[in-house]
RNA sequence: GGCCUGGUGGCUCAGCUGGUUAGAGCGCCGCCCUGUCACGGCGGAGGUCGUGGGUUCGAACCCCAUCCGGGUCGCCA
């Protein structure tokens, strides 16, 4: 039965108490971690989001009441401990914090009982996520989850500290917006007051904080809920968190310069990581070059060579048919890696079809220099020699070409890359290595759409001296667009925005969207900027993924405290869930239910 | 939507090519124990093998469908 805390008042943390508190009485409440019954004497592991302190109850210290009581305490039982602060008689436990001390109850509580929980509430848990995701509050409870809650609370104060520091005023924006389609599906809210009509939750807060730039408020930033109706993977959430912030009167350098002083703060004061400043800067061409990627992960290297040029003439239809097409033939050195087993090699041929190679292509280097290799018999002896020399093959290594569109060949190489470093333990995960990708391409072709849409929105102002490049070849336009990359990670990016008027009606031109579109879609931003606009630039950073990273979690799930399954469903709370009928009345919507089960 | 992968007591898993009364560890319940902290001792309970069909003399195991997780490609301005 539970009892009442009336009368009672916390006194510590469970590891706020130390050996300084030795004599003194305190009172500790928490769950109970495991109860060691002795006979004449308990231990009780008392927990809460401190730690873990040991309490013992002995009759003729508590009496023959709350000595009963505590017979009959279980795991997760909630209680109120009144006691002596005592260095333990018997042996320390060097595990715990506080494994010098215990308290010696005088009284106890029970609040709450508990059934047993479905699951051990302890680090490192085996548990099926399945299960842990049901019973959320307590998969909470275990250690390592509330360590990252704990931390992602502190990077949260430590950027508010920063940014007012800085200059940057707190806003919030609407929740409830306008659909503004092109990216990502809107989360759409139907409106009661206007039937058939609907509001969208916001994909990003872009809009509202351009306009906050023309209307002075210089520097911004929020804290921002966004929400993206599209597929989940292990660090995409239908809705996440971003630190969103716009600057006015800046070009890119200065958004550079505040955000890696803002990131080298939040390291090095969360997780006591030296961020060395300034953080490296990489074109995307550069990276895509190098690395196949715009968010490469730059703790190895493997990186990717060119080798079109020395096979564009051989007799190996692969390679020619991808250099006559327009694509590239490039190759990465796995070193040490020639003596992979046959079975190993077609798994990693597997691995890049499923990014859409036809195939891969290997030299196998033997540690005596012999080479297997799946097309040595379409090539002369010499281009063979030219292309391990150009990777720098040496007895041992082994080498893999794809050979495709660019687009492809980049995408299966990085992805390669990123693979085999996994595989051979290139990756030092104590690594933090920061990198700015910059000048990434204002246009991106859609095979789907059959047209170039905006790469990263249409308010993306274009590099001044590639503004010419907009009439006559707009594919090879650079845009002010910058991305922030830890470790293979897209942490948050942003630009440089647009803000005068004839090049924002060029760049919605050249997207295909109409004078009368942009005005029905954007008229209240293009509007606001009629009445005096400053130039401005902005960024947003992904929280839950920094979080991820800087906590070593595997999954953004594991910085959040409640998560969404693969199909953006809630475990715990079953939502999305039907609603009453009388809800959709008055919402106008039709009860579609009966009319599916009939079809 | 595609591909890969998992579902066996509360939890984590084992269960070989189909032949059982489906096992183990932890947890749980009861009794005992005044220095435990992965406490210990003795005893005990607990499983329609995700679900529905099918094949078979016989299915946890094979086939089909389906549900629930995870990873990933597409998608994510």
């Amino acid at each position: 039965m539970a009892e009442s805390m009336k009368g009672l008042k916390r006194t510590h943390r469970c590891t706020e108490v130390s050996n300084q508190n030795v004599n003194e009485t305190v009172t500790v409440m928490g769950w109970v971690q495991k109860s060691r019954n002795k006979g004449g004497i308990i231990f009780v592991d008392l927990r809460d989001r401190s730690g873990i302190l040991q309490v013992i109850f002995e009759e003729e210290k508590c009496g023959s009441e709350s000595f009963a009581k505590a017979e009959r305490l279980r795991s997760e039982f909630v209680v109120a401990i009144t006691g002596t602060v005592a260095l333990r008689a018997g042996g320390i436990n060097k595990n715990l914090a506080t494994g010098d001390i215990e308290i010696i109850a005088a009284d106890l509580r029970i609040l709450s009982e508990a059934d047993t929980p479905p699951f051990p509430i302890e680090e490192n848990s085996k548990t099926k996520e399945e299960v842990r995701l049901k019973y959320r509050t307590l998969d909470l409870r275990r250690p390592d989850l509330q360590r990252n809650l704990i931390l992602r609370s502190r990077v949260v104060s430590i950027i508010r500290n920063f940014l007012a520091e800085e200059g940057f005023l707190e806003i919030e924006t609407p929740i409830l917006n306008k659909s503004t389609p092109e990216g990502a599906r809107d989360y759409l809210v139907p409106s009661r007051v206007h039937p058939g009509s609907f509001y969208a939750l916001p994909q990003s807060p872009q809009i509202f904080k351009q306009l906050l730039m023309a209307a002075g408020y210089d520097r911004y930033y929020q804290v921002a809920k966004c929400f993206r109706d599209e597929d989940l993977r292990a660090d995409r959430q239908p809705e996440f968190t971003q630190i969103d912030m716009e600057l006015s009167f800046v070009d890119i350098d200065e958004v550079l310069d505040v955000n890696e002083r803002l990131l080298a703060r939040v390291f090095k004061e969360a997780i006591s990581v030296e961020v060395p400043l300034p953080i490296q800067r990489m074109t995307w061409q550069e990276a895509m070059e190098r690395f196949g990627s715009d968010k490469p992960d730059v703790r190895f290297g493997m990186e990717l060579v060119n080798v079109t040029e020395v096979v564009k003439d051989c007799d190996f239809v692969v390679f020619k048919g991808a250099v006559e097409n327009g694509g590239s033939v490039r190759g990465i050195n796995a070193k040490g890696q020639g003596g992979m087993p046959r079975k190993k090699i077609d798994a990693l041929v597997d691995f890049a079809k499923g990014y859409g190679a036809k195939g891969l292509a290997y030299i196998a280097i033997s540690e005596d220099g012999t080479r297997k290799s799946s097309f040595a018999k379409f090539m002369k002896e010499e281009e063979m020699d030219a292309l391990v020399d150009r990777l720098d093959g040496q007895p041992g290594d082994l080498l893999l070409f794809a050979a495709d569109r660019d687009k492809i060949v980049f995408s299966v190489l990085g992805a390669l890359r990123c693979e085999l470093a996994e595989q051979m333990e290139l990756i030092d995960k104590n690594e933090f290595r920061f990198l700015w990708i910059t000048e990434f391409p204002v246009f991106e072709w859609s095979d789907e759409e059959e047209r170039y849409t905006a790469m990263h929105h249409p308010f993306t102002m274009p590099m001044e001296e590639d503004l010419a490049l907009l009439d006559t070849d707009m594919g090879k336009a650079r845009a002010k667009a910058y991305d922030i990359v830890l470790n293979g990670v897209e942490l948050g990016g942003g630009s440089v925005r647009i803000h005068q008027d004839d090049i924002q009606e060029k760049m919605f031109r050249l997207l295909g969207i109409s004078e009368e579109d942009a005005h029905d879609r954007f008229g209240f931003l293009l509007t606001a900027f009629q009445y005096g606009v400053p130039p401005h630039a902005g960024l947003a950073f992904g929280l839950d993924r920094m979080i991820m990273l800087m906590a070593g979690a595997e999954s953004i799930r594991d910085v959040i405290a409640f998560p969404k399954v693969k199909d953006a469903s809630c475990m715990m709370s079953n939502a999305p869930d039907k609603v009453d009928a009388k809800q959709l009345e008055e919402l106008c919507i039709q009860v579609v239910e009966a009319e599916e089960s009939a079809l």
